[in-house]
DNA sequence: CCAGAATGCGAGCGACCGCTCGTGTTTGTC
DNA sequence: GACAAACACGAGCGGTCGCTCGCATTCTGG
C-alpha cells in the first residue's frame, strides 16, 4: 500500500467543534458512570450533552472511538499521576509511607474521575480500552514486582510476580469500597486497604535490613 | 384480586422436558461465563443446547427466567456448602484454620460452578439475580461480621461493619485472581489470600485471649 | 460579501435481539 | 388406534441501537 502516508487528516477543527468534542466526552463519561460502557447508547449520550445523533458522529466515528479518546485522555493525566506515585523507589522508605503515599494517590485519582473505573473495570469494554487495561495494568504490576524485588532481591521471580498481583488485586478491591462510601467512611475504608496492604507484606521485607527472610513468609514458603 | 391462588400451575412435565431444562441451563451457563449475561443472547443459547428459539421459551418465560432458575440452583447449592462453612462458629479454632477452612470451601464452590461468578459479579445482571446476590452478600457480611464480633465483643459495630466488608472484598479479589489461574498456581494464590486475611485479621483478634486489643490495629484506632 | 468548509439536525436504514405464533411431531392415556 | 397434551420448530414481529444521509445553518478566509 504505497500511497497510506495518513491514516486520515485530523481536519481542521474551529473552536465550537472543540467546545462540543468536550462537551460530548463529558456527557460520554457520565453516561458511561451510569449505564456501563456496552449499555450506553449513542443516542443517550448525544442527549445527555444537548446534541442531535447526527453531531455526534460529526465528532467521533464511532461508538468506540468516545471510549477511547476519553481513555486517552484519562490515561494521560493518570501517567503524570502515577508517574511520581511509585517511580520514586527509595529502598529506605518505610514500607507505611511508601504505601500509604501509592494508595493516597491512586484513590485520588480514581474519586476524581470515577469513569476511569468504569471503563477500566469494566466487562465490555471494547477491544480498543482493553488494550489500554492491559498495558497500564503490566506497567503497574512491572513496577510494584520492581519494587518488591528491591526488598527481597532473592526470590524467585514467579513469587514476586504473584505477591504483585496480589497486591494490586486488593488494591482494587479496596478502591471499589472505597468508591462505595463517602466521607468519613470512605477516609476509614482507605485506612483500611492501607492495612491490608502493609500487613501483607511486612512479614515479606520487614527484615530487609540484615535477617533473612522468616519462616511464616509466604515468600521462601517450603 | 381474589382468585390468585397461584400465579401459575407448574405445567406438568414429562422427563424429556425435564433434560430440555437441564440441558438448556447448561448451554445458559457456558454462554454467560463467556459473554457475560446481557451480551448473551437467547437464541445463542438455544444455539449452544441444540434446539430452536420456540422451544427454548416452551420451558423459560423470558431471558431473565433463565438466569433466576441458573442462580436459584446454584445458591442451593451454596447454600448447603457455605452452612458448614462458616456456621459453627467456635472461638476456640486458630484463626488460621477458621479463615483456611472458609476460603477453601468457597474458592471449590466458585472453581466447580464458574457461572456463579459470571452471575454474580456481572455489572449488568437482571433486578432479581442482584437481589439474590444481595441478601447472598448481606448474609455473608453478617456472618462474618458475627464472627468478628465473638473475638472482639467491645469493638464499636460501624468497624466490625467495615472490617467484615474489608474480609469480603479481599476475598473477592482473591477468588478472581484464583480463578485465573490454574494448577500449581491456582494453589499459590489460594495460600496467598489466606494469608492476606490472617495477617490482616491476626492483630486484632490475635491477643484475644487476655491483653485488650492493642494500639496498631484498625479497630479501635483513636 | 460571498464561496466553501465546518457544524448541526433528525428521520430513517440495516442489523440484531427478545420473543411469538402457527404448525408439525412425539408421548402418555384410555 | 384415538385424542390431547407436551414438545419442537423456525420464520418473523416489534423494538432498539449504531450509524448514515440529505439538507439547513454558522463560521472563516479572501
Amino acid at each position: 500500500m504505497p500511497d497510506n502516508q495518513q491514516k486520515e487528516q485530523p481536519r481542521r477543527r474551529q473552536a465550537r467543534g472543540e467546545r462540543r468534542v468536550a462537551q460530548l466526552l463529558e456527557a460520554a463519561a457520565t453516561v458511561f458512570v451510569t449505564t456501563g460502557y456496552t449499555a450506553a447508547s449513542t443516542n443517550a449520550i448525544a442527549r445527555e450533552a444537548g446534541v442531535s445523533p447526527g453531531t455526534l458522529y460529526q465528532f467521533f466515528p464511532n461508538k468506540e472511538a468516545i471510549a477511547i479518546e476519553l481513555g486517552d485522555r484519562l490515561m494521560h493525566e493518570m501517567r503524570e499521576t502515577y508517574g511520581e506515585a511509585l517511580a520514586p523507589i527509595d529502598p529506605a522508605t518505610p514500607l507505611e509511607q511508601a504505601v500509604g503515599a501509592a494508595v493516597d494517590r491512586f484513590i485520588a485519582f480514581n474519586c476524581d474521575h470515577p469513569v476511569f473505573f468504569a471503563l477500566m473495570h469494566g466487562p465490555d469494554v471494547p477491544g480498543r480500552i482493553a488494550e489500554e487495561h492491559d498495558v497500564l495494568h503490566a506497567t503497574l504490576l512491572g513496577r510494584i514486582e520492581g519494587l518488591l524485588g528491591s526488598f527481597l532481591p532473592d526470590a524467585p521471580a514467579a513469587d514476586l510476580t504473584r505477591t504483585a498481583q496480589v497486591c494490586f488485586g486488593m488494591y482494587k478491591a479496596g478502591l471499589e469500597l472505597v468508591l462505595a462510601h463517602e466521607g468519613a467512611e470512605r477516609d476509614a475504608y482507605t485506612r483500611e486497604i492501607k492495612n491490608v496492604l502493609i500487613r501483607y507484606l511486612e512479614p515479606l521485607v520487614g527484615d530487609r535490613l540484615g535477617r533473612t527472610a522468616g519462616g511464616s513468609s509466604s515468600i521462601h514458603t517450603p
